[in-house]
DNA sequence: GAAGGGATACTCGGATACGCTATGTCCGAGTCGGACAGG
DNA sequence: CCTGTCCGACTCGGACATAGCGTATCCGAGTATCCCTTC
């Protein structure tokens, strides 16, 4: 059980974004560069992030990346939410209703199977920590990252 | 994000075996057709619940598989983790010392990720709740398992 | 009746094959901003 | 000085290739139980 890349990639992105408080886009190249991710592959990521409405994307020349909401107003649960499917890691088939058990067992299977309820449980409790906390929060518990973020991103172009 | 169907197939085993108070071990055929699993692979799965403490296989012509412990002492956590190699659903590959970011940053990196420490405390509370519920828990929220149980697993062979 | 031997029914562990999904790359289309030329 | 045109930089979305892991199957080896034979 394993969820993708793309998280880290994605709530970097954004502590890294909500660090340049005046919202100017960033280009997918400098922030591949940044971490020396793919940069191809990041986009695509992204574009997830944006269709969550977590990040703008602005095309054209002086295009790029940048935050959608104030940080304070970005839970890392939107971020892991947007990125992977599905936030149910657990599945059930119902292998209870299968073979030998499923022909054997009377009308019980119209109340919900008893793992799923203790599964969504631990899932609810799991997406309730992530939502108490902010791409703010994240923001400020590396304070040298702002000013490493203002040096590295001056008004030039790349 | 989503975890192996074994997780689900052990649960079941090990709610049905919980049923059959005897401890007579259970072959790996009977329980592969009792929820028309993939015998085999079913075999592999149990194997890693044995090597945990949880399921005990006996060899040789009355052999099978029971609980190692009763129901009661036995956590959906405790399944879980056999299972599945970590319980870490987020892998963090330090991507803030690559790239440009790495190298302008300074002796920052000693204390750990900001982001590291939101998953991890979204996943304990995860793991919180999946330890606070047995195996006689899921037992007994569907009380007519226990009676097909008897039904289905007499004495005799199959 | 007791001891020995073989058949049977299981588990164990390794080796192997398959398929799905995450990962990674490439390309054409669309859009914006700036440079430049002409009026 | 204003306007129209061209070009470069960037994003978007789809198509495609690759790799890793979960799933699934098979096989040889070991072991316990039962039964049958033999003494």
């Amino acid at each position: 059980m394993r969820m993708g890349e793309g998280v880290e990639w994605g709530l970097h992105c954004c502590v890294t974004l909500g660090w340049l408080h005046d919202r100017t886009p960033v280009s997918i190249r400098r922030l591949a560069a940044l971490f020396d991710l793919p940069q191809e592959y990041l986009k695509k990521r992204l574009q997830r992030l944006a269709r969550a409405g977590i990040l703008a994307s602005a095309p054209g020349a002086a295009g790029g990346w940048s935050l959608a909401r104030p940080p304070e107003r970005i839970t890392v649960m939107e971020v892991v939410a947007a990125m992977e499917d599905g936030l149910e890691p657990f599945r059930c088939t119902e292998i209870r209703q299968r073979g030998v058990n499923g022909q054997e067992a009377g009308g019980e299977f119209d109340r919900p199977c008893g793992i799923v309820s203790v599964m969504r449980g631990a899932e609810l409790a799991w997406r309730r920590e992530l939502a108490a906390h902010t791409i703010a929060d994240l923001m400020a518990r590396s304070p040298a990252g702002a000013e490493r973020a203002r040096r590295s991103y001056p008004r030039t172009t790349a």
